[in-house]
RNA sequence: GGUCCCGUAGCUCAGCUGGAUAGAGCAACUGCCUUCUAAGCAGUAGGCCACAGGUUCGAAUCCUGUCGGGAUCACCA
């Protein structure tokens, strides 16, 4: 869920920024290198079952979505840690230290003792401690490290296989991301631009920037400024996420020189993260720097709690889609205004009417704020919904359509209604509108707009005549009053990616 | 514990660069389709804007404190 405020909030405000007259390029990181990888990789080489014809499992042979089947290994790769955690703390409890560095047999030692003393907060403490400790004894994660370490040093064989399962990967996500009727201009992958990084991380200990500590791992000290110490290399010589992300923004300013900054639409549990890199990347000396804009976005929670992915309880962006086009595609039937629609062109109206919906939702709360995410009022219909306004706009579609209206210009002196007056002004306040959504990196100001603006409208059609208005002046005036509406919530909707149609 | 974010109707959210009776939607209740799509419209009910101070002619909005919720402070990403 998050993953898809993320994106439609990002596909929104690029649309935006462009429509205020930027030059927009949108970029997405492909975080296809590190320890993560690395445990899919070796759970599947051990878990995968090997079929009759002598092949592991892979999306054609199992019919699983590449990512999701990558994933999966994923989680088997954490279900084997813990079991062999357990373990090895099972040990530790009966005493038995071998192989054990005596820091470990001395803070679980002061966890015995802390659980005789009652102190939960101490022994909840010391509990993550010893579990941590314990994680970092397993063989299976050692075996992960080693794995990390050979991809980095291009080790065939690790190639090959990291290679073939980020196809399966990248293939899901391709799927996933046309389905939500997104793109990117360009994509950066983690494992071309962290080489950048360690190799600035290099330079910058030469100036200073960074320094190393005996044990080879490379720092940076920003007490002065407020922050802590900050890890940009590991002792093994290996990236980290900061040490990548640092290749990558030097990568996309060298890509397009004339880039005068960058927004990073990213979730605000990385808040600090960012205050960091933008920090590392102003003592580096790159001016554009202090361009650069974290567009940090709250979570996304669910009805029933907080998503763990362990726990099974997070939303999965696929089925959820296919749900909210599912649900569409009932009501409309149940509806019915689709005489006259062949089959693709209703299949393809559920799928607008669905994933506006969706996007919607998510866009037309305060990008900064967390929401609630409840999955009945993602596919409502009616109040302050994305089916709303594409009712609104479908419905002066065929109203004009009806008239066979010849586009005149708005007539601002005419006599007008109340109704009419209040429209007018709502209008009027498009442009300043799209502007402050620019400025504030917030979709949800022209979803909020575009709101107003069709409660107006709806108003106004209820109370008065159009297409059947007798005096050809009125007449003319209302439609085109109604083609301007209409016009200006066509392209607040285009700019949150939520498509218009001409029925529903 | 340090830092940051948040607290507005039963629920979800607007309003927050100070301005008059604090707005929507959902849920509840009333009405309105032999006029253009009722996925709509009109209406009723529902609020000490967390609490306490302060600044101001004026505070939901700005400041301080308290309480409550969340995030973060990894050789994870």
């Amino acid at each position: 869920l998050g993953h898809l405020r993320n994106i439609f909030l990002g596909a929104s405000v690029a649309e935006i920024l462009r429509a205020v007259g930027h030059k927009v390029v949108r970029t997405q990181v492909i975080n296809d290198r590190g320890i993560h990888i690395c445990k899919s990789m070796l759970a599947w080489e051990k878990f995968s079952p090997v079929n009759a014809r002598g092949e592991r499992e892979t999306p054609a042979n199992t019919g699983l979505k590449g990512d999701k089947l990558v994933g999966k290994y994923y989680v088997e790769f954490d279900r084997a840690l813990q079991i062999e955690a357990k373990a090895i703390m099972a040990q530790w409890q009966s005493g038995n230290f071998s192989d054990t560095p005596t820091s470990i047999e001395e803070a679980v030692l002061n966890f015995e003792k802390a659980k005789e003393g009652k102190d939960e907060k101490a022994i909840a403490a010391l509990d993550d401690k010893i579990k941590e400790l314990a994680k970092n004894q397993t063989a299976i994660l050692r075996e992960a490290k080693e794995m990390l370490v050979k991809w980095e040093a291009r080790d065939p064989q690790v190639y090959l296989l990291w290679t073939t399962m980020n196809g399966w990967v990248y293939a899901g996500f391709d799927q996933t991301y046309a389905q939500m009727g997104v793109s990117f201009d360009k994509l950066y992958y983690e494992s071309d631009t962290f080489l950048l990084g360690k190799d600035q991380v290099m330079e910058g200990i030469k100036s200073g920037v960074f320094y190393q500590k005996p044990d080879g791992s490379v720092w940076i000290d920003l007490t002065a400024d407020g922050l802590d110490e900050k890890l940009v290399l590991r002792s093994d010589g290996t990236a980290v996420y900061m040490t990548q992300d640092i290749g990558t923004a030097i990568d996309r300013f060298k890509d397009f020189p004339d880039l005068h900054g960058m927004v990073y639409t990213v979730g605000n549990e990385q808040d600090y993260h960012f205050k960091v890199l933008f920090l590392i990347l102003q003592k580096l000396g790159y001016a554009w720097a202090n361009n650069c804009f974290h567009l940090s976005y709250g979570m996304v929670d669910l009805p029933s709690g907080k998503m763990k992915s362990r726990e099974g309880t997070v939303v999965d962006a696929d089925d959820l889609m296919a749900e909210v086009i599912e649900k569409a595609k009932e009501m409309t039937q149940e509806r019915g205004h689709l005489e006259g629609l062949d089959n693709d062109a209703r299949e393809q109206l559920y799928t607008q009417i669905g994933l506006g919906g969706l996007k919607y939702y998510l866009l037309k709360v305060d990008p900064k704020k967390r929401m609630l995410f409840n999955p009945e009022e993602s596919i409502d219909l009616t109040g302050n919904t994305g089916p709303f306004l594409q009712y609104a706009h479908a419905r002066i579609s065929t109203l004009l359509e009806k008239a066979a209206y010849v586009p005149t210009p708005l007539s601002l002196t005419a006599p007008m209604r109340p109704e009419e007056k209040e429209i007018i002004k709502q209008l009027a306040l498009f442009g300043t509108t799209l502007e402050e959504a620019a400025k504030g990196y917030s979709p949800a100001l022209l979803a909020n707009y575009s709101y107003e603006l069709v409660k107006l409208y709806n108003t106004f059609y209820q109370s008065v005549k159009i297409v059947i208005e007798p005096d050809a002046a009125v007449r003319q005036f209302r439609l085109s009053l109604s083609a301007t509406v209409r016009q200006v919530l066509a392209q607040a909707l285009g700019l949150l990616g939520v498509e218009a149609p001409q029925r529903m």
